[in-house]
DNA sequence: CATGAATGAGGCTTCATTCAT
DNA sequence: GATGAATGAAGCCTCATTCAT
């Protein structure tokens, strides 16, 4: 598992010893949000695992749900991230959404736990969800919407569209990466590509 | 929101009152595992929705996760039976899912509380998930795979494409009946059958 | 396991479905408690063993701990009785201590249930517990007096010898009978009786 | 009473601070289980006896049943000690039984409450109770065997002398540390000392 | 007589957080 | 910076007992 860029908020006042402390529990919180969800997870088992004492979980973060906010909001960015280096020079739409599952299924192949982050937050706190959402739709739409004005797409709901899209994403990444272990299946990976171009053409 | 099926399990040998009971525990379960998810949901919470004493939950639960499975497994069945009759009857497979993209939404509509416990599930206990939406798939898939060997639809993975329709749904219902409140609007619904259609023709 | 003669107090204003259904439940009691011990044991286990409904048991018994003593001192009545009637007519105090020894061995045999009830007493209600060994001791003390004043056994203090005596059976019973499960072996039985008996004499 | 010997089990990673909380609350543990029964004694009142939250208890000790099986160990290897202790460099094996025996009685005065744990034992977790008793019985057994393959006492079954001994001595105890509350007279521990001598000699 | 429903107090345990060193 | 001790609220569950039928 990859580590995650570090937030720069407060980390910039930190002594380089703070910030390995930090990450060490950032990495370790990370690991047990995603094997023992939100509720399960203990700040014990998160410094036992980082390696320190119970107390310094509190040197560096406000409270149990604010390493999660973190969490999920470095999630969010890197995904975005990722997904727009996986995406930028491609010369059509079609490719666009093609290397945009591939790379999709690729990183939450590699960070497996914070994709059931991502799916946690939802009930610890809704905002956080939303906004995780929110902001990938964003991206989707306004690629959906650009490539439908330009004739490339049919023209239709550019949201309902972006959220069907993302749907179908979740869905396999779930049913394969999740539940078997490993990427879909050539065959599944073309097929899905096959059924959003037809869907998305005429 | 509808009351659900009471399971035929032990209620056979409660007398009314203990049916009536039983069913008020049954449905204030529902509204407060929705309301907070199951971790912040408590007994305590539970019986009070329920007008009983905390002791009385016992007399006819085993356990929280007890209840909790019961309402996850008597949801998929009663989606599961909705969306059949819904769809039953249809002359062509399009119509099948149109139908039973309308029943769904409708039904979650109806039943929001239980869509979001089926979403806890995940977290509460994997196999209650993973068997809700294997055996909602495999209704999908058998219908696709007839549709495709009929050369009605193109041919492709069946349950990559079930995962996928799924996967929509559950998106749109997601994003607009519980996060606006209200069934997606006509056009959306319009744009996502089409997407869908075109996606399975050819 | 014998019934035992049940109690005569309020036995008699009971019709005759009532004493069965009293006997039924002061059998699975003696079972119960005797398996789990008192605190473990609960009402719904014993109703349930004797085959009635939770609420029988309070028409018959004021409480958990009333079955309890009810118990208790039937089983001391009905071991005296047994231990009286053993060695009723025997010529020799020796005689009678080994007749007495074989007695208690079968006895707790057959309750071993009781046996451990006993030993129970003595946390749930210490007058019960020390009631049951007093009025045992004092058979012995009765006897071993007698025998010494006529110049039988040596002159000691009839009370603590009579506690020695018991001390022995209890532990002879507990570490053979209960434990392994089966009396102990002839060697065992003859031996015992070969210590006390030099202890007695001279 | 005397404080008993802390296990060193984890106790070398506390500081001294941690080692004075865990050692009051072993001690109120003592005094409660002691008082109640295992049954009776609640969590509450053992920390509140050691003027500690209820959450502190859980700092030292996994469970409820964690201590109780501390205590009877504890105790038993004490009290093997201690009899170890007063009988060692004694000439003959009949001083051995007269200063075991003084020594057992002296014991229990000082560890009332520790007596009634090992007894309370039996009811907790037999295989406790079983071990305190088989472990004590191991070195009567070696010590009898000797004397007997010595010609100094008569040829018996040793364990079974060993648990008839045991018994005496608990019975005794039981009879005038517990119930009276004082040491028995002299009259009455010359006279148990005399039949056991007599018993065990030819 | 007998039943099954209902109660509510109390028990064990977990855990986020605070504090003194 | 870092630690480990301490806290107390809250949660799940058990169970003796009462009550209405």
């Amino acid at each position: 598992m990859m580590p995650l860029p570090v937030a720069d908020s407060q980390t910039s006042t930190l002594t380089p010893r703070g910030q390995r402390t930090r990450g060490k529990l950032l990495d370790a919180a990370e690991r047990v949000f995603g094997e023992l969800g939100y509720e399960r997870a203990s700040i014990v088992e998160i410094t036992k695992t980082a390696g320190v004492a119970q107390g310094t979980f509190y040197v560096y973060f406000e409270s149990k749900h604010a390493v999660f906010a973190e969490l999920v909001d470095t999630l969010g960015r890197t995904l975005r991230q990722e997904l727009g280096r996986a995406v930028s020079g491609l010369p059509s739409r079609i490719e666009v959404e093609r290397a945009g599952f591939e790379a999709f299924l690729h990183f939450i192949e590699e960070h497996r736990h914070l994709y059931k982050i991502v799916r946690q937050a939802e009930f610890v706190d809704e905002t956080l969800y939303r906004r995780y959402y929110a902001r990938l739709a964003d991206g989707y739409v306004q690629g959906l919407q650009a490539a439908m004005d330009a004739g490339e797409f049919a023209k239709l709901d550019a949201e309902a569209i972006a959220y069907s899209l993302m749907g179908i994403f979740d869905f396999i990444g779930m049913r394969w990466v999740l539940w078997e272990g490993r990427l879909p299946s050539e065959q599944v990976r073309r097929d899905v590509i096959a059924f959003i171009s037809s869907g998305l053409l005429t």
